[in-house]
DNA sequence: CGGCTGCTTGAATGCGGTCAAGTCCAGTGG
DNA sequence: CCACTGGACTTGACCGCATTCAAGCAGCCG
C-alpha cells in the first residue's frame, strides 16, 4: 500500500500523541506495545482502556475525527509506520471498498472497547486477569507472535493493573492464585498458559469474541 | 434521508437483535433508551456495555461486519427507524461524505465505550454514578432530553447497576449518598441536578469528553 | 557501592457484595 | 372495595475481597 509515509521507531515510554492534540496521521503498529490511556478530569486517576498489539492501526478514529480524545503512549520500544490522513484520504475518494476496511477495523476497535468494559465491570479480580491474558494469547496469536500457549507480554505488573481496574499489587497475588492454580504463569514478560480451558473458564473468555477470522491484514509496502 | 424504511414501536424488553444474528439493516433510535449488553461465556454474569439515547445509531457497527456480538435490548418502549444496509451501502457507493458521517459516528460510540472502560475501572462507586449521571446529562442535552439539569431516565436502579458494574442494592446506597451530599436526586425515572459542578467534581467527568459540537445529528426523512 | 524500579508478602482498613427483612407502590382479581 | 401479588426500592447486618500502607528482596545501572 503506497499510502505509508515511512516508518519510525520509538522508546518505552514515548508519547505518539496527546490527549486533544490534532494529528496528521494514522499509525499502524508494527512491532511492541502501545497503551491508550485518560486521565481523570483532576489528573488524580488514570485507566489503560485499550492495549495495541502489532498490525493494531492504533489511532484510526483521528482520521475522521481529527482530533484524539485520549494519549496514545509506547509502552514497550515500538516501530511504527506512519500513514497520513490526507493520502488516505485521498485513496478513499477513489476507492471506497477501502474505506469499508478501514471503518471495519474500527469496528473491531469498538469490540474490543466493549469487551474492556465487561471485564471491569461484571468480573472480579482473578477472573478480570485471567480474561486479560486469554484475550492477549488470542490477540497476539492473531498476529503471529503467540505459538503454543507461549507469548512475551512485555508489561509491568502496574500496566496490566491498569489494564484490569486493579492495583499491582493485587495483579501480583492475582498471578500467584492463577499459577497455583496450574492455569498459567507470567514471569519477566513471559506468558506462558498451561490450560486454555480452565483459563478461559476463570475468566469467563468467550474463545470465538471477534470471531476474527476475517480480519482483513494490513501490511506496509 | 431517503434510506430509511419506516419506523416501528417497541414494547420494553424487546430484543432488538440478539448476539450473532445477522441483521439486515441499522437502526436509528428516535424515541426511549435502549442497552447494549453482554453475557459471560457461560451466562452467569452480564453487563451492560453501552446505553443508547434518542438520536444514536444503534448497530451501526453490523453495517460493515454484517453481525453484532452483543444483544441490543430495549429498556423502555422505544420508537426506531431502519436503515436497511443495502440501501445505506447503494448510497455510499455514489458518496463517500455520507461514509464519512456514518464512520465518524461509529468514533464517537467508541469514544463513549472507552469512556465507560474507564468508570468501570478507575472510579469507586459513589463517584462511577455520579459520572454515569454526568454522562447521561450530556447526551440527553445534546439530544434534547435534558433542560436545566432535569431529565427523565426511565432505569431501574439493576439497570443501572449494570451499567455500572454493581450490584442494584448498592446503586441505592450511592444515589442516597449523592441525594444527601446536595448533588442531584434519582426519583421514580427522573434525575434533577442540583449541582453540576459538584457532581462532575465527584464523578471525575470530563465536560468536554465528546467534544460533542460538532457531531452531525440525523433525522430520517 | 547506593539508588532505583519492579515484584512479593503481610497486616489493617473499609468498600462493596450478599443475604434478608420490610416498605411502597401498581396491577390483578376476588 | 379490598386482598393478594410481584416488582422496585430501602435499610441493616455480616463477610470477603481489594486497597492501602509498609517492609523486604532482587535485579539493574550510574
Amino acid at each position: 500500500m503506497t499510502a505509508c509515509a515511512g516508518l519510525r521507531e520509538l522508546p518505552a515510554g514515548a508519547v505518539l500523541s496527546r490527549r486533544g492534540h490534532p494529528i496528521p496521521s494514522s499509525q499502524l503498529l508494527l512491532d511492541g506495545l502501545i497503551g491508550r490511556s485518560v486521565p481523570g478530569a483532576d489528573g488524580s486517576v488514570r485507566q489503560m482502556v485499550a492495549l495495541q498489539v502489532p498490525g493494531d492501526f492504533v489511532d484510526l478514529h483521528s482520521f475522521p475525527q481529527e482530533v484524539l480524545d485520549h494519549d496514545v503512549i509506547a509502552i514497550t520500544p515500538v516501530t511504527v509506520a506512519a500513514f497520513p490522513n490526507a493520502r488516505l484520504r485521498e485513496l478513499i475518494a477513489g476507492d471506497h471498498v477501502l474505506a469499508m476496511a478501514l471503518w471495519e477495523l474500527t469496528t473491531i476497535d469498538a469490540t474490543i472497547h466493549w469487551h474492556w468494559s465487561f471485564r471491569m465491570g461484571a468480573l472480579r479480580a482473578r477472573a478480570a486477569v485471567a480474561n486479560f491474558l486469554c484475550e492477549m494469547e488470542l490477540r497476539l496469536r492473531l498476529a503471529d507472535r503467540s505459538q503454543g500457549g507461549q507469548f512475551r507480554l512485555p508489561m509491568t505488573q502496574s500496566d496490566i493493573g491498569e489494564a484490569c481496574g486493579m492495583t499491582s499489587v493485587h495483579v501480583s497475588r492475582m498471578l500467584r492464585e492463577l499459577r497455583q492454580a496450574g492455569l498459567c504463569t507470567v514471569e519477566s514478560g513471559r506468558v506462558t498458559i498451561h490450560d486454555h480451558d480452565g483459563l478461559r473458564r476463570m475468566g469467563r473468555f468467550d474463545p470465538q469474541f471477534l470471531h476474527l477470522g476475517k480480519v482483513t491484514g494490513f501490511s506496509p509496502d
